[in-house]
DNA sequence: GCTTGACCTTGTAGTTGCTACAAGGTGCAT
DNA sequence: ATGCACCTTGTAGCAACTACAAGGTCAAGC
């Protein structure tokens, strides 16, 4: 499978692809005896990895860390685990969030519509102290 | 209030801040006689919204927009309207998106039964067919 | 009175995670 | 032989910070 394919598989540029092998991120691939990068279904899997990853709000380095994860077969999964429930965590904090800016956002759109003045909440809605 | 402060009570560096300021996200502080910065409740009221709306993941453009939602009152409904609708939208896209997130990852910790990784339903999870 | 630390300024450069060029080259199908 | 996909190195851009440097001011404590 040449870079191009793998490309359009996943969803990602081609330069994306190898700017994530000079990273580190995917494993180089083999080269053809003309030079071009030859991806195996391994480097398929992989990718997807990434990427989905990448989708759901890992970084670069969370990425790094389930991936040397994923290649030691033998362990617990207890830290793979933790990641994903600390994105989890992550991702709950911000739907509350979202939720009290829409009901915020909503409350301006029926006060606009009855035509009253509506005060306007929409810094306090999200200004609650952080953390 | 001084920047140190503002700085700590938000979780926000103290260059973030005169970076918001010189970028007109926030509105300039008053100044003391020693020209110290010197923030109002209203100020940290408008900082912590600017992060947590930043958590959320809103560009900077789109920060500029809600605030200026927020001052709202002495415009015109129908100019606003639209501005709302909008924002509504976006951040109705936002939980949506945010909820599949989140049903994924509380699926992968749920399947994770196994305790090696080997066996990891997280990791086969993440290397499956994007989209 | 002197040091320490917080603040002030301007300016430059690094970070993350890409993305997009340029400028040169090779390989391969039509 | 034309055109396209690929190869390389290198540079530079994006957003939204973050971190310095190098200069200065100011207020508090010993």
């Amino acid at each position: 499978m040449r870079i191009g394919e793998l490309a359009k598989a996943t969803g990602t540029k081609a330069e994306t692809i190898r700017y994530y092998e000079r990273e580190g991120i995917l494993p180089a691939a083999d080269r053809t005896d003309s030079n071009h990068r030859d991806y195996s279904p391994d480097h398929l899997a992989a990718l997807t990895f990434v990427r989905r990853a990448r989708e759901l709000g890992f970084s670069m380095a969370q990425v790094r860390e389930l991936l040397a994860l994923s290649d030691h077969e033998d362990k617990p999964c207890q830290d793979v685990d933790q990641l994903v429930r600390d994105q989890l965590e992550e991702v709950e904090r911000k739907i509350e969030d979202l939720q009290s800016l829409q009901s915020e956002l909503g409350l301006m759109l029926k006060s606009c519509r009855s035509d009253k003045i509506g005060e306007c909440r929409i810094v306090e809605s999200l200004a609650r102290p952080i953390r």
